[in-house]
DNA sequence: TAAAACAACTGGTATAGACATCTAGTCATA
DNA sequence: TATGACTAGATGTCTATACCAGTTGTTTTA
């Protein structure tokens, strides 16, 4: 309900409206349009619309034009500083990144791949399993999995060069956002020889599933790097309020 | 100079006129008032306020009710995941933190503290150690160094509380940014029975600079977590170009 | 049948004007 | 000398209206 001679502005009451409507929506869900709003609470359009852009500018709602509005996909809280690649990690650092592919090669997605990548079981998809070393030192363990479907053609040269380049230039694809999880473990059996470890040895596991702007995870990545050679880095900035 | 009956609307057309006078101005010099935009280019004054809205929400402007509108300040490029508290973020994964401090004093700072917070050695430090729990199960060990002398009247109930609340609103400094590494480790033999861990089982070391708007350190704590208990979590977006 | 025109929606841009609220200075009064 | 009232000018809120520009489905036309 929205009450005129109040002392908090209509615009206002209406953002708290919106967001108690939306709890009972969910993402891609178009809410009413302008006009609606504007009769059934009997007040400008200009002022739903100011309510409107409010929330858009928080993120809350999407405008679509010739559309309508719609409740937006959960927000990524906090862009940050992220998505750069081993490569160029490792050059940041002063050292030299090398690359060895260990394996390539196209397979049906098991359980685990299907479920992160949010496609059916048995779908193709593309694993990469790279050995990262900077200045010949075994680094870091990596193996990827790609959609076939989504990323078409991937090929040796390609994994060699930079993922994320083809995806964005070849395909035309835009990379959105990702989400990484960090975890110390030990280094298992098949591992170790591989990054010159002992058994058992702490190790860094990272995951990383990246997005495309529909939400689309195109890649599902499990690193595992050294934990006596790697540190993770992050900068961080203070909002501003 | 703004052209009526162009297809680029005119507040965007007068975004990039204000844009340009910016260049010429300070952080915290005033630009025209809305109505003397309005009347400057013969425009209404609501769409002198969309221009001036967008560029707000740019963090170009700032406005000062009764006052003017104003050059920001720089902004913030990346405001970013970070600087959340150890209570924030077991909160906002649904668990009850709890904080047990195991030591609270001044002491003079040692050879390595003092180079982390950049003061001479010696000078007085305040070392915080905490254990923070979770669900009641013990998540980390912190141990922290705050300069004296920047910090003043440090109190355990502040500790208990939140220091960066106290730092910001009580001393009033403005908290700018922070650098945290992760790397993987192993339990050590004094630190393993208060985490309930055995020794050598796998932990997630985690340091942290925090850095005041005149880049002085002001914080340096050292984070030991359970391995097998937290995963550390990091959302990423793509820069926009 | 296929293409073009139309209609009915959506959000986007722009106007003119009213009144509210906040800030800071001026000026008269207690 | 304060204090309070007034005032000019700033941003904040809100209205009513108009037309523009995409989107989609329907209807007309070739």
């Amino acid at each position: 309900m929205i009450i005129k001679d109040s002392h908090i502005p209509i615009y206002f009451q209406l953002e708290m409206e919106i967001k108690e409507l939306i709890k009972g929506l969910k993402p891609g869900d178009p809410i009413n349009s302008e006009r609606e709003f504007a009769e059934k609470y009997d007040i400008s359009r200009m002022t739903v619309r100011q309510a409107i852009n409010n929330l858009v500018n928080e993120g809350v709602l999407v405008r679509k034009r010739g559309k309508g509005t719609f409740v937006a996909a959960p927000k990524v809280e906090q862009p940050l500083s992220g998505l750069t690649s081993f490569s160029e990690d490792m050059r940041s650092r002063g050292m030299t990144p090398q690359t060895k592919i260990l394996n390539f090669q196209v397979i049906p997605a098991d359980r685990n791949a299907a479920d992160k990548l949010k496609i059916k079981e048995g779908s193709l998809v593309y694993e990469v399993c790279r050995l990262r070393l900077a200045d010949n030192i075994p680094m870091a363990l990596e193996t990827s999995y790609l959609p076939c479907e989504l990323i078409k053609n991937l090929t040796t040269e390609i994994v060699h060069a930079s993922i994320y380049e083809y995806v964005e230039n070849s395909l035309q694809l835009k990379i959105s956002h990702a989400t990484q999880t960090l975890e110390s473990s030990l280094s298992q059996k098949n591992e170790s020889p591989l990054l010159e470890l002992k058994d058992g040895s702490p190790v860094l596991l990272i995951e990383r599933y990246s997005y495309l702007e529909t939400d689309t995870p195109f890649e599902y990545v499990k690193s595992i790097y050294r934990g006596d050679r790697y540190k993770f880095i992050i900068d961080m900035k203070r909002g501003q309020e």
